[in-house]
Formats: C-alpha cells, sequence, structure tokens
DNA sequence: CGCCCTTAGTTGTACGTATAACTTCGCGGG
DNA sequence: CCCGCGAAGTTATACGTACAACTAAGGGCG
C-alpha cells in the first residue's frame, strides 16, 4: 500500500500548529497575531510567531473565533430586492465598509424573510452582530426584531423607528430641487407619479412638494404604479388622458417609473420633453439609457450603504451617531424644458 | 448622560438550558433536535424537548454548531459586480436554493477580493463550505483557489476550470438565434459589439455566430466597448461612420450596449430599426425601457443562479453533477426589422 | 540580602454543540 | 437462571480560539 495519501486536504493549521512551530504557546501566537502582545511578548518573539503564521499559511478559524467572542463580525443586509439597481449600489457600498471593518455582510431578500421559518434550526439569520434595513422591507422587520438584534434604518421616518438609529437620504430637497426646476420652466399643472402611497417616504416627498409649490399657484395630482415600466406606463396612460387640463409635467419617485412615462407619452403622442416634461429620482443606468436622458435627482446610493454600515458598526461600538442626511442633487438632462402652456396658454389639441 | 443603560439583552438560551428545562441531558437535546433521535429517544421525550425548545425560544448558536462540524453551510458567490441586474438575478437564484438547503450567501464583488489582504486576519472569507463564482470575475480566483475550497464555476469553458464543476448557459444558442433572426430579415452585413474580447464566452459567442452565418455570404465585422452605455454608444458610432459599406444590424452582447448602439443611431440620424436593426442579450428591465424596445436573447438570470448554487450544494455532498446548459430564448421586439438592403440593394444615403 | 516590580511568557478554562462511548434497565430465549 | 440485547438515555470529549490568572526569572533598591 505506497500510494495510499488520498490527497486528504490537509487539515488547516491551527494556531497551535503554529505555537509549536515557533516554539511557543498557543496563548503566546494568540497574543501576537491578535495585536495584543505590547509588553507583553518581547519584539524577537513576535516576529518568530509572525514567520511561523506565514509560513504555515496560517488563517484563523473564524467559527472558533465567533464562538469564544460571541460575536460574528457579520451584518445583515436587507432590501426589497436587489434587482433593483439603487439598492445593490446600496449594498455595494455597506460591503465595502463592512470589509473595511473585518465585517462581511449577508444579504437577504425581503421575501425570503417573511416566509415561515421552517423549523428551529433555520437560524443561520441568528448568528448575526446587527441589521441594517431598508424601511421599504419594513414587513420583513417584525420577524428581525424578534431577534433583538441592533438595527439601523435606511431612509426611515427617525421618529418611528423605536430608537434604531437611522440614516437618510435627504429626499426631501431632492424633491425640492426637482419641483423647483419645473417650476422655473413654468409648469404649473403637475402629476405625481409614486410607487408606494403608504411609505414614510412617499409622505416626505409629497410635503416637500407641496411646500414648494406653496404660494406658487401651481397644483399637483398624484397617481400610483408598481415599481415596473409597464405598469407606470399603464398609470401614466391613464392619468394623461384623464379629463381636465392635462399636466404638462410629471414628477416620478423612481427613474423606473419615469421610464414608463415616457413610453406613454409616446403611445399618447405626446412629445418628452417638449409637450411634457418628466423627471425621475436615483439616476440609475437606465436614466442615461433612454431617450431624451432623464432629469433626475441623483442618490449617492453607494454613500448611503457606506453610512449606514458605518453607522452600523459604530452602534454595535456602543456609540449612537445621528449623521446628517446626505445631500442629493438634480441631474437637468432632456426629458424636461419649458411648459408649452408658458408661451402660448392655450391647451394644446 | 443618564441612560447609559444598554438593554442587557439576556443571553441567549443555550441547548443546555433546553435540557435543564425538559428533564434530560444537553446530549439528549442536541439528538431530538438534530433529528437523530430515531430509536434513541421515546416519543414522549422528545415532545417534552421540543416544547422546552420552543418555550424558550431556543436558537442553536451557528458559531459552535460550525466549529464542531468543519462547516459552516456558508457559501460565497464572486459576481463582477451587483448593479449589473443579470447578476442580481443570478444571486435571487442562488440565495433561494441556498436558503433551501440551510445555506447562507456571502457575496464578494470581485474588486474586494484581488484587493490585497490587510493582513493575516482578514479571513472573513475562510469560513466558506464553497465558492460559486462567475468566470467573468475570474482575476479574483486565483485568490480563492488559495483556499482550496470546492468551487463551481458559472458560464467558464468546462475544459480550464481545472475539474470544478461547470453550470452554464446555451449562449451558443442564443448568439444562433439572434444571427438566425437577423439573416431572416435580410441582414447581410453585421457588426458583433462584445464587452470582452478576451473571455471565453465571447469565443463561444464568436464561433456560434460564424457557424450561423456560413454559406450565407454574410459578413460580420466586431468591435468591442465597455459595459456601459456610453461606452457603448462611442465605439457605436465610431463603427458605424467608418468608411466602406455600413452594417445593417449589430448583435450586441448586452442590452446596456444595445442601448448604447440606439443612442448612437440616434447622432448619426439613423432610424432603429428601418436604418439599423440592434439585438440585446440578457432582457434586463433596460430591454422595455428604451424606445424602440429591444430584441434581445432572453437569459434564465435566476434559474441560472439556482443551478448554479444546486450543483454546489452537490458537490458538497459528494456528488458531481454536470448539468445541461440552461436552454435561453430570443424575444424579438421592435429594434429589429427587415434590412433597408433587402428590398433597394442600393446603399442609402 | 531580601523584597518587590517588570518582563516574558505559560497554564487553564470557557464559549455551545455533536457525537462516540458508556450505562442502566427490562425482558425474552436458551 | 443467567446471558445478551435493544431501548433510552447519560457522560465525556473535542472542535480552535481568546483571555484571565498564574509563574518564573532577572534586576534595582533599601
Amino acid at each position: 500500500m505506497a500510494g495510499l495519501q488520498h490527497d486528504t486536504a490537509a487539515p488547516r493549521p491551527t494556531s497551535r500548529d503554529v505555537a509549536r512551530a515557533a516554539g511557543v504557546s498557543q496563548a503566546t501566537v494568540s497574543l501576537v497575531l491578535g495585536d495584543k502582545w505590547q509588553g507583553r511578548v518581547a519584539e524577537r518573539t513576535a516576529e518568530r510567531v509572525r514567520a511561523a503564521a506565514r509560513e504555515l499559511g496560517y488563517r484563523p478559524n473564524l467559527a472558533a473565533r465567533n464562538l469564544r467572542l460571541g460575536r460574528t463580525r457579520t451584518a445583515l443586509l436587507v432590501v426589497p430586492a436587489l434587482t433593483n439597481e439603487f439598492f445593490a449600489r446600496v449594498h455595494t457600498g455597506a460591503a465595502r465598509v463592512a470589509a473595511q471593518h473585518g465585517f462581511g455582510v449577508v444579504l437577504y431578500p425581503a421575501p425570503d424573510l417573511t416566509a415561515p421559518a421552517r423549523d428551529p434550526f433555520d437560524s443561520a439569520r441568528a448568528s448575526l452582530d446587527g441589521v441594517l434595513a431598508s424601511s421599504m422591507a419594513s414587513e420583513a422587520l417584525g420577524a428581525i426584531r424578534g431577534d433583538e438584534l441592533p438595527l439601523v434604518m435606511l431612509d426611515s421616518d427617525p421618529a418611528g423607528s423605536l430608537g434604531a438609529s437611522t440614516v437618510n437620504l435627504d429626499i426631501a430637497d431632492g424633491m425640492r430641487q426637482a419641483t423647483e426646476h419645473l417650476l422655473g420652466l413654468g409648469h404649473r399643472d403637475l402629476l405625481h407619479l409614486a410607487a408606494d402611497i403608504d411609505s414614510w417616504t412617499f409622505h416626505v416627498r409629497r410635503a416637500a412638494l407641496s411646500t414648494a409649490l406653496r404660494g406658487t399657484g401651481a397644483t399637483v395630482r398624484t397617481a400610483k404604479a408598481l415599481l415596473t415600466v409597464d405598469d407606470a406606463r399603464v398609470a401614466a396612460e391613464a392619468a394623461l388622458s384623464a379629463p381636465g387640463p392635462r399636466p404638462t409635467a410629471v414628477i416620478c419617485d423612481d427613474d423606473i417609473l419615469a421610464a414608463g412615462v415616457c413610453k406613454a407619452a409616446r403611445r399618447l403622442g405626446l412629445h418628452v420633453p417638449d409637450d411634457l416634461s418628466v423627471t425621475g429620482f436615483d439616476d440609475l443606468t437606465l436614466a442615461t439609457a433612454v431617450e431624451p436622458e432623464l432629469t433626475t435627482v441623483a442618490l449617492p446610493a453607494e454613500q448611503f450603504g457606506e453610512q449606514g454600515m458605518a453607522t452600523l458598526i459604530a452602534v454595535l461600538d456602543g456609540r449612537a451617531p445621528e449623521p446628517a442626511p446626505l445631500p442629493v442633487h438634480l441631474v437637468v438632462r432632456g426629458s424636461t424644458a419649458p411648459s408649452p402652456t408658458a408661451q402660448s396658454p392655450v391647451p394644446r389639441h
């Protein structure tokens, strides 16, 4: 039996192996590699340990460390759906900051969380230090709060978050910028196309819109659509064909909705932006892919994720920062133009 | 600073607490909750244990279990960027199947992997059972193979994967369908716009394209663009303005590229699809947001992720399936039309 | 010279789980 | 009558780490 050597995946070296190689005790290895050796271990010894670790390709066993420390250095990110580019960008930012702090990120699409647990052993989610959750997935939060984990909310009502820290984008200001842009172009009859009528963010947006309109004599109606291009198109077709004066501009809560509005306009024989101005939100890839390119409120999505994760990590460290809302800015492109009623007050058609 | 009382989170109950409550030993709890109790524990006792666990809200400590078992039930998904909707959908599918098998998914954007490790303690990635990696992030794989983890590749050369299992989309067939669609419309002068000239998938696509053209007298040129709308637009403007007969159709490796081509066409005064047909790949949200809607090869991205994760889990179980490539299908929309040269062979302009 | 302090480590233990190995008891067969 | 065996548990241990508590040696100082 010469070649019985079955490539049995050499077991990963442990801190004890390193200790043996360096001629010290396991505790010393732990001290040195954990940067707790100041004044406890001689420099020459420490270097010997580091060399041995390097030599053996030692990687600490995280399961053991987590067990010992009672923490996992892992955070859960809860978003409605990663397929929305905005949340993908939030994830990118959050994951970057997490990595910088030695944290990992696991990610559950919200639907998976609300699904009832199969059995008491489904506790993958029990091995977490904290949760970073979008308010847009708040139905799923009940399941999470049950675990009583530290929680940071993304874009949520600070008052309604039960003491959880909150990180916000200044969407109210974004709404103000978009509205004032349209007002400056002479639009006085607006349509607000929203994706989620019930959410806190809707009320924030709506309040900012109303504030911006105050005293201008301009009016706004609201329509609702699901967050898909086609649903937005259908909703916009209905709203733009409704009796009464037709809006000359549509403010959308999302670029996807704005794209749907543009399609609706085309079907109705309206030209964007000459007959109808359209603004979006988020500044997704979509915004510059459609024709005309969308005027939209650009959100610093990655930075949002970064700040969210940074805040969560701060909370885990015992601090409790309440960062200021992140500034947003309007990007003016081709989907907005002066109102057709501005120079000729006679309604078209 | 009065209320520094940090909500001292009652320590989670352990299996020993459950044992005490049920009046049995910790080992019995482990047996019952681990479904290993057949013929070892009486039904009445088992029920008592389960009741106690329910009562206390017991959740097993995953760190302890991982340490004991030497596995983590966690897989790493490596993709170039989540902000590409295609990979977000792959993730969705992979995460779903993983959850069904009690696995978690951590996700590293490829750039984070190639960044050099900060110190030996960056081993978050060491606590994994396996890796599911897109070939489009293959530069990052060196770092992973160092860990010698079970690996399943997504859309990779089966021959070049060093024994790793492979899950593929039938992109060659997709390319064939797109090409034959254009040939059927009378196009004879094609442009192939590719994002990644060096990859294996490019060669597969290119080979399928050549095969489909064989004997038809049609010709194809190739242009390259980065995977952004603007870069594709620039590349397409150059290619379509080049001397010699202008292609009447562009086959793009991605919907994002196709959107860029449409924008280029508009700048050049060409009408899509009357003057120029364009096909995409992936069938992203983008495909139906632009005008005209894109004829594109729809890829079952979620199913792709599902099959990838299922294969990885099978590999971890000691099986080694080689699933058949997933079928894809062409979706014909508004961006393709009969070639202008078909009825009037005289070049336009 | 005896005492204490600093330096440089080591020994021991706990984290919570899974499971191998052992115990105890009742019972049926040889 | 005793042996063995299956049922129904229990006891003990190991996984790899971090750190509290201990030890040992040397040196300065009164």
